[in-house]
RNA sequence: CGGCGUGUGGCUCAGUUUGGCAGAGCGCUGCGUUCGGGACGCAGAAGCCGCAGGUUCAAAUCCUGUCACGCCGACCA
């Protein structure tokens, strides 16, 4: 490929929308252009690299006997009427109606489809356990698209899904999948990708995980444990806490705390301490609009997830106004309105003397003991982990908050779908059953521009070889020079020839210009002939990690590159682990 | 859905307060000088100033409405 030729324009100025560096770098590099709101075409030089994602992909998913199939991006609307999800899923789901006035989806996900496709085919267990997959495009009408392709409206999506006759078998099919998607990221030169525990989301099923790689950009908080190796989405961490016990209890007053609305006026205003105070968050199921009540201590933070969870379904923040049973600002857990339900928090178990709002207008209660005040009440984790907090695992204070971009991710689904759709098979006995289904997912666009974050410099990103658009990249500096010319095009011709993907720059255009254009590209190997290093009958030889500056006779170029590049990908292989 | 902000050649932006010829840099076309990190000179092309309505002799600029986009939050893989 020539460079002139490539189609996709490189420029200088940052463009005003891209917040972080990928986004600004790919929209810069020619790889991508924006379309619309989340919408974006992929220029050849990404085009490339998320063909080369999608082939690793494929390759794996293969070895672990997937078979890839194809589903419609447009499917009937009944399709997700059977699972229940045209109704329960929100509005990320496009509806829309065809000419005949019958109701329509765009498909975001497709497990209905991947139920659909195989329901009559294995309804005898001798079918079983096997996995189908496809690539391709997805629409989700996302309430907030944002950083470039990272969270964009329409991706590609690499979706797997997986059938059992017991949960014994997705339970070691799961394991295998956990592996195969190691080593695609591992394959596509991330290794430093990590797996946690997550919370199933719309999805439903029980085990699941996430596939991270970490960077401050990313838009999932991470609780790692650097002494036992726990790790898990925020969403779903556990919070363990530990109150001591043995602190005096103190007399139940009521004390009044004029204008102190936030838990750390309070605090303030009766010179007490944050971690024996009593923080409430109100919240209003979507349903009926009736309060649900999350009583934390102070210093803790509501995770709404599991919140969430433990409600049983979905609630948004309240609106609080004067004539509802709660007193914004003053709201505790001892005389609390019955008409709001209300959740008591481990962090605080075991307060000897806690102050809490009184449920009246301007007043708190200090030395409110809850199992004194309240008796036996029960205590569920509604809070968020906090650094330096108590691993689950381990026990140890020794958890870190990191932020990570989810590139993958695996479900157990049991049988929510075979169940609502009615998807059975035979056993050897006659009897008939609902399989066990697992899903499998990665977003090839995100994982290229989460790639693109993790791996670049100042002036460009820093592919690796295994997924970058060209393996080597040919400057020629003076292409007017008739030798440097000459030199360049046998070296083009030549690599061409042992089918190593090269980009070849011959413009007549000034270094400053070329060098900039190579960093944006980004390919692994550049190759630098010019006048000047003819003189020592040499080109120059660099990566673009800079790992590797040599100056290399024209006549050994060939084989020195070929042989440069089969060591970025034993580098890359290196890393892969065998099943 | 709520808060804040922005819409002016392909890109980055100035001009809007105080109404008076539509601007700059980059990019693009041509010519010339240059040539190891986006060089310079000369000559060009390119704009429904987001859209609609209003005020005015006169609107990018003031008013009303509307649309789009961005950021933060909400929601969500």
């Amino acid at each position: 490929m020539k460079l002139a030729n490539l189609i996709g324009q490189r420029f200088k100025e940052k463009p005003a929308d891209c917040v972080i560096d990928s986004h600004a770098l790919m929209v810069r590099g020619g790889f991508m252009k924006y379309v619309g709101n989340g919408i974006y075409s992929e220029f050849p030089a990404l085009r490339r690299i998320t063909a080369k994602i999608e082939n690793i992909i494929r390759k794996e998913m293969d070895a672990i006997g997937g078979q890839e199939v194809l589903f419609p991006v447009v499917l009937p609307a009944s399709l997700w009427e059977e699972s229940g999800r045209y109704e329960s899923v929100g509005n990320e789901l496009v509806r829309f109606k065809d000419r005949n006035g019958s109701n329509h989806v765009l498909g975001m996900t497709h497990e209905e489809a991947a139920v659909h496709l195989v329901r009559e085919y294995a309804q005898s267990y001798t079918k079983y356990p096997f996995m189908i997959y496809q690539l391709q495009r997805k629409f989700r009408d996302e309430a907030r698209p944002r950083a470039g392709m990272i969270r964009v409206r329409e991706f590609t999506m690499k979706d797997a899904y997986s059938f059992h006759t017991s949960q014994e078998d997705l339970d070691k099919y799961y394991e295998l999948c956990f592996k195969a998607y190691n080593r695609i990221f591992q394959k596509a030169g991330v290794p430093e990708v990590i797996t946690v525990k997550s919370d199933s989301g719309m999805m439903g099923g029980s085990v699941s995980h996430e596939y991270m790689l970490l960077t401050p950009v990313g838009e999932d908080t991470i609780v790692i444990c650097n002494e036992c190796g726990y790790r898990s989405n925020m969403e779903a961490a556990e919070n363990r806490v530990e109150n001591n016990t043995d602190a005096a209890t103190a007399e139940l007053q009521c004390i009044e705390t004029p204008d102190c609305k936030t838990i750390e006026d309070v605090c303030a205003f009766l010179k007490s301490d944050v971690e024996s105070s009593c923080k409430a968050v109100v919240y209003q199921k979507n349903s009926d609009d009736k309060f649900v009540v999350a009583f934390v201590r102070g210093d803790y933070e509501v995770n709404e997830t599991k919140l969430r969870n433990l409600v049983g379904e979905e609630i948004h923040p309240a609106v609080i106004t004067e004539d509802d049973c709660l007193v914004a600002g003053y709201i505790g857990p001892y005389n609390i309105s019955s008409e709001a339900e209300f959740y008591l928090d481990v962090s605080l178990e075991g307060i000897a003397a806690l102050v809490a709002g009184a449920n009246k207008e301007g007043y708190h209660y200090t030395g409110l003991n809850l199992k004194r005040e309240l008796g036996d009440v029960s205590y569920a984790d509604i809070s968020k982990v906090k650094e330096g907090g108590i691993c689950p695992c381990c026990g140890k204070r020794s958890i870190t908050i990191k932020r990570g971009i989810e590139v993958g991710n695996i479900f157990q689904l049991g049988t929510k779908y075979t169940k609502s759709m009615d998807m059975q098979y035979t056993d050897e006995n006659g009897k008939s059953h609902y399989p066990v289904m697992g899903c499998y997912g990665i977003g090839v666009g995100r994982l290229a521009a989460s790639i693109c974050e993790a791996h670049h410099d100042e002036y460009g990103p820093v592919w690796p070889v295994s997924i970058a658009p060209w393996e080597v990249h040919i400057c020629c500096l003076r292409a007017d020079d008739e030798e440097t010319k000459k030199t360049a095009d046998g070296l083009y011709n030549s690599l061409l020839n042992d089918g190593i993907e090269v980009i070849y720059d011959d413009r007549k255009i000034r270094p400053g210009e070329m060098f900039s254009d190579a960093d944006l590209i980004g390919a692994p190997v550049r190759v630098i002939v010019s006048p000047r290093n003819l003189k020592e009958s040499s080109v120059e030889v660099t990566t673009r990690d800079k790992s590797v500056k040599e100056m290399v006779p024209v006549e050994n170029a060939a084989e020195y590159i070929k042989e440069l590049r089969s060591r970025l990908f034993a580098e890359i292989e290196s890393h892969v682990e065998n099943f």
